[in-house]
DNA sequence: CCCGATGATAACCATCGGTTATCGATCCGG
DNA sequence: CCGGATCGATAACCGATGGTTATCATCGGG
């Protein structure tokens, strides 16, 4: 079976005539009835009756085309499908995200993303960058958020998209709430909220590096993400470095939020993928930081 | 798109392995991988993982299998039934029948057709031996049964069946009714209940023939069709001469129903068809006869 | 470190789909 | 009744392409 032929066969069908259905199919006439010559000779009846004056389909020829016609659409309908999903227009995209990214930057990546590919199916997980990075590896997603820096890795490629500023999270009654905007070194001997340094190892010594000059500070309380800390920061317990818009969409009462005075420290937020095994629709993804990035 | 590529493509998906999918589709080892990569051009994406130890597939092949097996089985499914339509097993047959074969040797050939080809599609229609001639011609049923002598018709082949033996109805008290057997020359002079000629001239002529030989009984009465034939001579309108077979399905009260002497007056069914023109299940039916018949 | 397994590549060949030229049949107008 | 036009079939030829064999490159394992 060919589809060619069948090609043939339905365009002789709609036209009941061989030379205007070879000129149809750009193709001459002398060919058009070879081929479906052998077409019939392949099924072992004629699909035709042919006068030189007449051409009709015969039984068998009224019974075949609409199968024949369903299955060149669906041939078709195939093609685009497979064309669509390799070109990253269709298909499935497992993307990870982080907790501290759905409000930032990556919201609006996943958004836009969303709006441009709607035939992709994105499946999204939250995690943490050290264990998306596992994903990633592990063949599970194809695409993830991450808080940089992250270590080298062969075949993995990180995006850079963007900074984020930090901000300080305080017990309502705290006294460097009485202060506008703060300065790293008010943090120097404070109790500190904080959160497992293997959730995003590149994130949490930058953050101490930056706010604490390298001397680590009092940590007097681990909580397994941001929610958890922020409740522990309204109880009082102690202080909290955080992404300010992540900040912004967990408005907890009895914390007081205040902003670095300039420059303000911040936090990156990046992609990796690995480019030699994703699907086209993870180019298509990344392609887009360029887009809303610039 | 070629149906080929796709079957290649599925084989290599079912063996992640291109020695024995080549194997298997009986063509060497390069070719496969020329066709598949040909493929993947025309996707546009790559199908396949390969290294020289591991063949897995893409995100794209993975999407593409499904569809691509579903599309091979229409495939197959359509060559299937275009090679049943094609050899007569299986799409649409119209027959035309008589009113008076269904009780007879046609009821045979029909029940054996329906069971040695429960595929085909048999549509029946119950006419009379001129009109089904004409529905012949005008290519509005494939084969017909006809009481035979009909003319010789261009493209129209006849078949002859076999004969059925004729008697005689008769009015429950009528004097020839006293008879066990009757002979051609008792029916002399008798009032007779008979039917149009144009509904089957050849039979309606070949009664005269052998029954009056040649002279026209006198018809007091002529009834569209045999039940209402019998009806009359219930009433005791006069006799009719029927087929045997046919009066046994009509059993009338009031009627008598006599044999002729031996060698009993016959009268003939046979087929017509169009050889040219016919679907192949049509070769197929007539064919039947030769079976049945022996 | 070499060997075996596996897919890719190279070079060649045959088949087949398509082309042009032409034929044969049918219908139509004069 | 004949000549031309229409249309599909046929013949002969050609080039693309799918398939072959031989060989290479890569990678994993003993």
């Amino acid at each position: 079976m060919d589809l060619r032929r069948l090609r043939y066969f339905c365009a002789v069908a709609d036209e009941l005539h061989f030379g205007r259905a070879a000129e149809r199919l750009s193709v001459a006439q002398p060919g058009l009835s070879q081929q479906v010559k052998v077409l019939e000779a392949e099924l072992g009846a004629p699909l035709f009756e042919r006068s030189s004056r007449r051409v009709a389909l015969t039984e068998v020829g009224r019974v075949l085309y609409p199968d024949a016609r369903a299955l060149l659409a669906a041939a078709d309908a195939l093609e685009e499908r497979a064309r669509a999903v390799a070109a990253g227009r269709a298909g499935r995209l497992r993307v990870h995200t982080t907790r501290s990214a759905p409000s930032g930057p990556a919201a609006e990546l996943v958004d836009s993303f969303r709006a441009r590919y709607p035939a992709v199916d994105l499946e999204l997980v939250t995690g943490f960058t050290g264990w998306n990075l596992e994903e990633l590896r592990a063949g599970r997603s194809d695409v993830v958020f991450v808080r940089p820096p992250v270590g080298p890795d062969a075949g993995v490629e990180v995006v850079y998209l963007g900074d984020e500023e930090l901000v300080v999270a305080l017990p309502a009654g705290h006294r460097l709430a009485a202060q506008r905007r703060l300065h790293p070194t008010d943090l120097e001997g404070e109790d500190v909220v904080s959160w497992p340094r293997r959730n995003a190892p590149g994130m949490h010594d930058r953050i101490e590096t930056e706010l604490w000059g390298g001397r680590p500070p009092r940590v007097v309380r681990e909580e397994p993400d941001d929610e958890q800390v922020l409740r522990a920061v309204a109880a009082g317990i102690g202080l909290a470095v955080m992404i300010g818009t992540r900040v912004g969409s967990l408005r907890f009462p009895g914390v007081a939020v205040r902003r670095f005075a300039a420059p303000a420290p911040t936090v990156g937020l990046a992609l990796a993928w690995r480019p030699s095994v994703a699907p086209p629709s993870a180019a298509r993804f990344v392609g887009l930081t360029g887009v809303t990035g610039s």
